[in-house]
DNA sequence: AATCGGAATGAGAATCGTTTCCGTCTAGCC
DNA sequence: GGCTAGACGGAAACGATTCTCATTCCGATT
């Protein structure tokens, strides 16, 4: 378990994702840490075969138990399409906030972010629509279904 | 198959729906009846469950199929979501466009449509991504996730 | 209305991403 | 150094969905 990492965590994310798992009393141990090299080395939402074909060490069994792990520890995020694989990244709050290009083709997905007016714009008209449904927001997701440039 | 319908299909729709499905070579059978009238009374994405449970008649099996076969007709829309079940309702362009919520709560989910100007200030970021990016866009989604006022 | 051909049906088996078990190993602590 | 709770990893179990295949239905044709 020890080879050169894929990406390297630097100092203030090491101490923000330790501090995110010690609340749910976990430990960032070498595996998990594993496993954020690969996301972060990655840049964009993995499936579990691409994040262990990043990194031949990891166990499947391991990296879907710590998967989810981090992700009750809000380390990472699981996104689900209508592929077969379920996709992780890092949290948004670990990183900024964006939104998803998902291909209908080959499934594969993207990131993207909104201009800051258009974002505004968004939050306050979902904030209309919480308010008058008595929904209690935690997270707007908002998607762009199409085909990338490389099926096209 | 023959018990009262749980929704009626009226001319227009009827009419729509089999042309849709005429264009892939496929009827409009009972069984395929029966799942649009379970969804149409549903009004809200429903789980294979949910519709086998509103019409005991349907085999299972026969509903996973037709639900396929719905979908790739354009006459449904399958919703994945990080619940365990898939979700199905009727396709935006035989009712109309809008968004989900989703309650990270209990799994449900409720529709809402943004009022007209959010939507069209949303299209227009939208298409302005798309085009710096190649992606050809075919839909937007757009999903409120929090806690149902059930839940709450 | 009887027949034929192809599609649809339904019960169960198979699939396969994901989860869980369980025995072994480690890291952290005295 | 030993102790112990937690982490690990290989393999077995799980479960939503898909496939199989014999049977039934539908629609067109004579």
């Amino acid at each position: 378990m020890s080879t050169e990492p894929l990406a390297t965590i630097d100092t203030e994310l090491d101490e923000q994702i330790t501090d995110l798992l010690r609340r749910s009393n976990q430990r960032f141990t070498k595996g998990r840490r594993a496993l954020v090299e690969a996301l972060l080395a990655g840049g964009r939402p993995m499936t579990i075969p691409q994040v262990l074909e990043a990194n031949t060490r990891l166990a499947q069994s391991s990296a879907y138990r710590n998967l989810v792990v981090l992700e009750a520890a809000g380390v990472v995020t699981r996104i689900v399409t209508n592929d077969d694989f379920a996709r992780y990244e890092l949290a948004e709050h670990l990183t900024h906030h964006h939104h998803h290009l998902i291909c209908s083709s080959c499934g594969d997905v993207a990131d993207f972010a909104l201009d800051d007016q258009a974002e505004a714009g968004l939050d306050k008209a979902l904030h209309k629509i919480a308010a008058a449904t008595g929904f209690t927001v935690e997270a707007h997701r908002l998607d762009l279904v199409g085909v990338c440039s490389d099926c096209d």
